[in-house]
DNA sequence: AAAAGCACCAACCGCAGGTAT
DNA sequence: CATACCTGCGGTTGGTGCTTT
């Protein structure tokens, strides 16, 4: 392996940037692209290593850079991406266009960690700082997590037969999931090769203690929670030139517990509809033997999950199929770029029935504008302090 | 007014993994 | 297969400006 010696074999500039470099290197790589980067200094006449010239493009020249201050969406996706992915901070700056890893890990650093921790919450776990010590030694859920997971794995590989998604769980306690889609390997000795990520955060409410709905279990003691899927994927859209193109979305998916009425309390649900627009989704309810099943159709995909059957200990996932006429070729660009489903993650005991008074075929809207804030009283103490 | 402390953030450093030779 | 090189990531540092003493 070797080690960047280019800074030392030439008086090569540290240091910040002048408005000159940044000119020089931001009319370099708008005419020529940058290519391979150690050689961009050269060509571009610049007296700097080609990490050097890399690093200020993809955190400051890039034309796609969002710049300014974080908005609160954003720091909240950040703290629930962290939640999930640790100090990925690649990883969580994927899920925010124009932000960079470094933007987002200073951000961290200088800001959300103590915002946390002024809240209560251990900016390392993510729980209530009181409950820390307590959690520590009860590690024998993992485990659990980890033999649902595995479950889930097998389905995946039943639905794609030309490719497989592997489901990692994060090391967190609860139920966040990172799902991960990899391309079949030829054979075992080559490696998987990563083609998508996604992040399910299946967050019971209870853990914080908290009811979205305001109502409590009016059947017993062992609550069935509400779910909280939050996610990021991207659709798929023909531009002008009938090219697709693809574009990000943030988007959270609130699934009410089988007790639960909208707020406030109303006894029958809105009105059916069949529109989705902005930060709201269509949900579809259905009822079957085995339990509840949703889905919804955006831009032609079709999406589901669903805890297959109520009675079961444990959870199942479904995740969305392509089409039966597309060719693995184009399921595969799905799988890239849709949002990848798993996971009910409740255990149910005793069994119980889902949405007992909805009638099958009814339709109803779910708003989800900002997720942590409306779920998690600690965050939303902490930001509405500032 | 000056010094000390603090917060922010751009940039560096070292490492790991991939690829080319 | 070994080595060199390239790229990307995450941890850390150091400069700058603001606030407090």
């Amino acid at each position: 392996m070797g080690r960047h010696s280019c800074c030392y074999k030439q008086k090569l500039r540290k240091g910040l940037w002048s408005p000159e470099e940044d000119e020089k290197l931001l009319r370099h790589i708008t005419m020529y692209g940058h290519g391979c980067w150690s050689s961009v200094p050269k060509q571009a006449g610049l007296q700097r290593c080609g990490k050097s010239c890399r690093l200020r493009w993809i955190n400051y020249l890039r034309p796609d850079l969002k710049r300014g201050t974080f908005s609160q969406q954003e720091e909240n996706l950040i703290i629930e991406l962290h939640a999930l992915l640790g100090n990925r901070w690649s990883q969580i700056a994927a899920q925010l266009p124009g932000r960079t890893d470094n933007e987002i890990k200073n951000l961290w650093n200088s800001c959300l960690k103590k915002k946390l921790r002024q809240g209560g919450i251990d900016p390392v776990t993510h729980r209530p700082l009181s409950e820390v010590g307590k959690e520590e030694d009860k590690q024998s859920q993992i485990p659990v997590v980890e033999e649902k997971v595995s479950r889930e794995q097998k389905l995946l590989e039943v639905k794609y037969s030309g490719s497989k998604a592997a489901i990692t769980s994060s090391s967190h306690k609860g139920y966040p999931l990172l799902v991960q889609v990899v391309e079949a390997s030829k054979n075992e000795n080559t490696k998987e090769k990563l083609l998508d990520t996604r992040f399910v955060s299946c967050q019971p409410c209870d853990l914080v203690g908290y009811n979205p709905l305001g109502q409590m279990n009016p059947v017993g003691t062992s609550n069935p929670t509400p779910l909280w899927f939050s996610g990021s994927h991207n659709t798929l859209e023909m531009d002008d030139s009938d090219q697709f193109a693809s574009n990000p979305i943030s988007s959270s998916l609130f699934v009410p517990a089988p007790w639960m009425r909208p707020f406030p309390y109303e006894n029958n649900l809105p009105p059916p509809t069949t529109t989705t627009t902005g930060s709201s989704r269509l949900w579809e309810t259905g009822s079957s033997s085995a339990g509840l099943r949703n889905s919804f159709l955006e831009y032609n995909s079709l999406f589901s999950w669903g805890s297959t059957d109520c009675s079961t200990l444990g959870k199942e996932a479904q995740i969305h199929v392509p089409p039966e006429s597309l060719d693995m070729k184009w399921s595969s660009e799905i799988i890239q770029n849709h949002i990848l489903m798993a996971a009910t993650l409740q255990n149910r005991t005793p069994p119980q029935p889902l949405y007992p008074d909805i009638k099958s075929e009814t339709n109803f809207i779910i708003q989800t504008t900002s997720p942590p804030t409306t779920l998690w009283p600690h965050y939303q103490q902490q930001t509405s302090d500032d």
